[in-house]
DNA sequence: AACCAGGTTAACCGATCGGTAAATGTTGAA
DNA sequence: TTCAACATTTACCGATCGGTTAACCTGGTT
């Protein structure tokens, strides 16, 4: 199998996975979604737990990405970036498809701390913390590490409740909360 | 089966759903876990779906009474009773056992909004937003309705944090970003 | 003593689970 | 053209899925 059509298999599995759920999504259906024979599948992943890891590493990178990008698109000041996470989020849950954030959605399928899918969808989590950090470190806030993780309680929360309420609404009040946190973030600085 | 032993069963299914997942209980297990046999459970619920919305009717129940409750143990004077939701919300992700909202988990295993279980989990948090509005217009904020969703925000953000990183460090950050967004909202009043 | 409502165990249903085996294409390079 | 590598389909494995059936046991009412 080249290396694109494993990333084709990949990616498919990435949205099947996404859309229906991992336990939901069996192997059978697996194959017939991807148009890949579940032979061929297991001589490339040992086990449907293996698939999942792959799906979810592709996945930290490309929403990582694409957020980083849509960011700097929107914004150039470090300040102005942080804030404008909050509009890439709202970008994201207009997305026809939008269902939650795959990694929540995994660590709610497999709880245990210890479970590979479980630790991977910590260190997506701990990625982003990072990313804020950096951008809150540039911009001068006063505590970034403690400004970057609490902006992620927000993101998290506001992806949580754009699957279940009104999306727009929850956009425009995530990115309203966290405007108040960056601001108090800079005074008596 | 008496309503007593049928609350026993529900109470059963209920930690079993959660510790272990919707999808992955079986009725085989939970059969074994309740000390109810299959066939005494099929003869009071048709499927395990009305099986699950039965549990989370009761948790929905349970969880908004035990944290009312706390909230007035800790603190009388309405916007201190905001500040010590997310006091009661530590004590929560404290408890041994603690794994994520109930109801976070289930509308990532039943995405489809039009599914009964992701109603359920949808008007759960509705009623978490009134009673948060209850509390923040008692409080006289400047715009109640708006606090109460901004503070869900948070509150739904830090439990999927809190059950992928540091329990301790999540509730604090939510405490912190939670009291600056409460402050705010009194200010120019 | 007879009965019956309620539970129990146990086997069973067809479907699907994750994963494997074997026999059969298809393809590109030597 | 032949061979090897890789794909395919098809069937199969034992286990489990949600749900049903039948035979049995047990306690309380009449």
């Amino acid at each position: 199998m080249s290396a694109s059509k494993r990333d084709e298999l990949v990616q498919k599995a990435l949205q099947a996975f996404y859309a229906g759920g991992f336990h939901a999504i069996g192997m059978d259906r697996l194959a017939k979604e991807t148009g890949v024979s579940k032979t061929a599948i297991y001589k490339h992943f040992r086990t449907k737990e293996e698939l999942i890891l792959t799906t979810l590493r592709l996945r930290d990178e490309q929403f990582r990405n694409w957020m980083m990008r849509r960011v700097e698109t929107l914004a150039s000041d470090p300040k102005d970036q942080l804030r404008a996470v909050f509009d890439v989020l709202g970008e994201w849950f207009d997305e026809p498809g939008f269902k939650s954030c795959m990694f929540i959605k995994a660590s709610s399928e497999y709880q245990d701390r210890a479970h590979p899918i479980h630790t991977i969808a910590a260190e997506h989590k701990r990625l982003l913390i990072k990313y804020l950090e950096g951008l809150a470190t540039k911009a001068g806030a006063k505590d970034p590490e403690s400004l970057a993780r609490q902006l992620l309680v927000i993101k998290e929360g506001a992806i949580v409740l754009a699957h279940l309420h009104d999306a727009k609404q929850v956009a425009a009040d995530a990115r309203e909360a966290a405007e108040n946190l960056i601001g108090l973030s800079f005074l008596h600085g």
